[in-house]
DNA sequence: TCAAAAGTGTTGTACCTACACCCATGA
DNA sequence: TCATGGGTGTAGGTACAACACTTTTGA
């Protein structure tokens, strides 16, 4: 166990972030409940380097004494100007020959972001939002890595109370379905969904409710206490049943 | 993005093993289905550097050029003398503080291997088994990581098929059941047990039985074929239903 | 013929789905 | 009052758990 030359690869930390796209509201103004979002992904264009003008993931190095989780969280912040609401490590990619010419291993992260984060860095011509669903051809093997953060979304949302994470600190529950609509892309039952929802204990109401609205007021949610037990976030417990993937 | 002092990591691999206790047999002779087994780790005593003379988990350094999971693959055969039946990315640790003086960040594997095969290394002094629900105080944070894996073992085990890598191409139902209930540790409806598996479509009849037990012969079973869909293995579909952790 | 494991049948329960229906509010 | 989303009730289906039962072999 002498040094051996091998370790001569770099580290790098990526992150596929999640947002859900803001209702499409023409004026400026904040409209809950706006329309049909969709799933969206931020992408950075590459200036140099092997994949040079492709998009790609937003990363970066990890830096000296530097947590990956940390560095993960840095680079999406550089990145998109937003802390993360949800963070969790995806994968290492290390192929030899995954980047051309130099040794890289990912460390891949995937994030979610609340919506009226999102709204900061979108002006920046090298930074742009795509439809994760469908992609062009990006940089390295980002278009596998994005397909596999995307399996690992849909999944995890039937077992976890990751949706939250889309959604500001009270929500009603038409709203926390919509984000399970949106990205698993299909209908649900709201008389069922309710019933789910509330037999898992994930949710509290408030005691409020969302006034303005055409129709009856909705009750406000909030999530339930996190309780993630394990150290660093590592076991996070599954909880609420049955929003699976597939029908 | 142009090269900053951060990477200067090591990369380094490390594999927890999982095998089933082959049953005790006093005499050389393989008995089939002989008594009950339990769930099995090798570790490897650290005979220098941070960890001195404590056990940790097999693994070594990245090789320049090689997969990574060429590298869980070779240090495992190294420590093992045995080819792995299932190897899969568990998790990357890169806590700057996990190695006392240096900063290493492991991705770590585990991998299922069957039982015949696991005699080879036994009996080297620096090479140990353990049973992983009690381990003594490991190297670095491999307790953390041990129990990790093993709660990824039980979790998978109820929705893919990896039961079968812990057994031989044909085997008898009895004892698929019988690795469920080692690694779940509680006993399953035999009834149940079968039709579960069988309305699986996860195995095909070989038309053979089992021979010389002292009851009824069973009939052998082979694994369908694998149908592992996605690039090297990264998308592996469940397919066997409610086979849960928890009752 | 007996013991014990292999394999089959059957019933209850829990949960999910589908959909009918009532409730409360702004316009 | 009406339209509409919020919220409740309920019947049918599916799947799993429990366990009684039959089958098949070696001894």
């Amino acid at each position: 166990m002498s040094r051996p030359p091998g370790s001569d690869a770099r580290l790098a930390v990526s992150t596929v972030i999640f947002a859900l796209e803001p209702g499409v509201t023409p004026d400026g103004v904040e409209h809950e409940a706006s329309g049909p979002r969709s799933l969206w992904i931020p992408l950075v264009r590459r200036l140099r380097g092997p994949g040079k003008d492709r998009w790609a993931l937003p990363g970066g190095w990890l830096g000296a004494g530097e947590a990956l989780e940390t560095a993960a969280a840095r680079t999406l912040e550089e990145t998109t100007g937003v802390t993360p609401a949800y963070l969790e490590q995806l994968y290492t990619f290390g192929s030899p020959d995954r980047s051309p010419g130099e040794r890289v291993v990912s460390v891949v992260y995937w994030a979610l972001v609340r919506p009226e984060e999102t709204t900061g860095a979108i002006d920046d011509p090298n930074v742009r939002w795509f439809d994760p669903d469908s992609l062009p051809p990006l940089a390295f093997d980002h278009n596998l890595i994005v397909e596999y953060a995307l399996a690992r979304l849909r999944t995890k949302l039937g077992y976890s109370q990751i949706a939250h994470a889309f959604l500001d600190e009270t929500f009603t529950l038409a709203e926390l379905r919509e984000v399970y609509e949106t990205v698993l892309r299909r209908p649900l039952d709201p008389a069922n969904f309710r019933r789910t929802v509330e037999a898992s204990g994930a949710l509290v109401e408030t005691g409020e409710v969302r006034t303005g609205t055409p129709h009856r007021p909705p009750k406000l949610y909030r999530p339930a206490e996190p309780a993630d037990a394990g150290a660093n976030g590592l076991f996070r417990v599954p909880i609420a049943p049955h929003l699976r993937k597939q029908s």
